[in-house]
DNA sequence: CAAATATCTTTCAAGCCTAAAATATTTTGC
DNA sequence: GCAAAATATTTTAGGCTTGAAAGATATTTG
């Protein structure tokens, strides 16, 4: 316990504002995240293009359709993806290109369009996926069952705290 | 505890190759670890941009020369920043071109080139570090220091997986 | 209903990023 | 010392990514 010192000195609260607050942990904690992301990422890519030939968005844009059998439009598929519209468009023209989706219209508006798996798209992906899972696992080796819940816990409540100061944002 | 039944079955170990095993807690980790950083990433880029207009990968470069005043070639930025070659030629190139970055040959190795930031370079990161180490504390602003604490161990461990996982790679 | 506003998508310019090949130089092992 | 291997960097081709602007269609509102 520290006990604040004598008269007409500040105590932490009031010197926040004034000094450089310390956000050394929060910081150090972010280059950690940004590490292990990192290198699981660029992993997988480089078993996704070595084994498969794919590039790891591609694979990405086909997991999300392989969840949604009736199909998704683009603006939906970008923003799971967390990524621009601009860049599904381009994404899924190669897609197409390859004949792994097909592109139908929007039964209903005109504006949007319909993305799905082709039969071939369906079987690329089976294939990929059951060796992907087999990969991120063997990633994880050393980390026990415990271990992961507490992760998993963890950044279920950064992911919370992040989405949170986005609504705050000034 | 589970009793292998009858005669002729298989117990879990043999089955484990024939089956696809089950690696649903660790894919969704590595889900959620991502959208974690994605997220976070999305942020401070967008902040960066509208605040400093500058990039992330620019801001990163800085980062990783500010901590070596005399300096650092290319391809010891490129092993710290954890990005190909080629890549930090390019945004070295860039930086040079803004004035932020100096380049000087490396005085006993004729191939290697050191960077170093010029001043203007280094009051142009101390800005933007200021700024950017709260925008990080504030988007962890939900987390208690424990749990930062329980989260960096964590994250310290899974480092250790894979940077195993790697080195006996198949 | 018409104008204003919102939504879905594409296009564009700029920059990021990788893997692989090429170039230049240094180090190693006879 | 010299050939071979290793290291530092650049170049190249291809793909990814963004933010902003523009086009097309839907929806809302006065």
């Amino acid at each position: 316990m520290e006990i604040p010192s004598a008269l007409g000195e500040l105590d932490a609260e009031s010197r926040a504002d004034e000094r450089p607050a310390d956000h050394q942990q929060e910081l150090r904690l972010w280059l950690r995240l940004l590490t292990c992301s990192t290198l699981i990422e660029g992993e997988i890519r480089g078993r996704l293009r070595a084994r498969f030939d794919v590039t790891l968005p591609r694979f990405d844009l086909m997991a999300q359709l392989e969840k949604a059998p009736e199909g998704m439009t683009l603006g939906e598929l970008s923003r799971r993806m967390m990524v621009s519209n601009g860049n599904v468009t381009g994404l899924a023209e190669r897609l197409v290109e390859q004949g792994l989706l097909e592109r139908r219209p929007h039964p209903t508006d005109r504006r949007a369009a319909f993305l799905r798996l082709t039969d071939a798209g369906h079987a690329a992906f089976a294939a990929m996926a059951a060796e992907h899972a087999g990969w991120i696992a063997q990633l994880f080796t050393d980390m026990d069952s415990d271990e992961i819940a507490a992760l998993m816990r963890l950044l279920g409540r950064l992911k919370q705290s992040v989405r949170a100061a986005d609504g705050r944002t000034s």
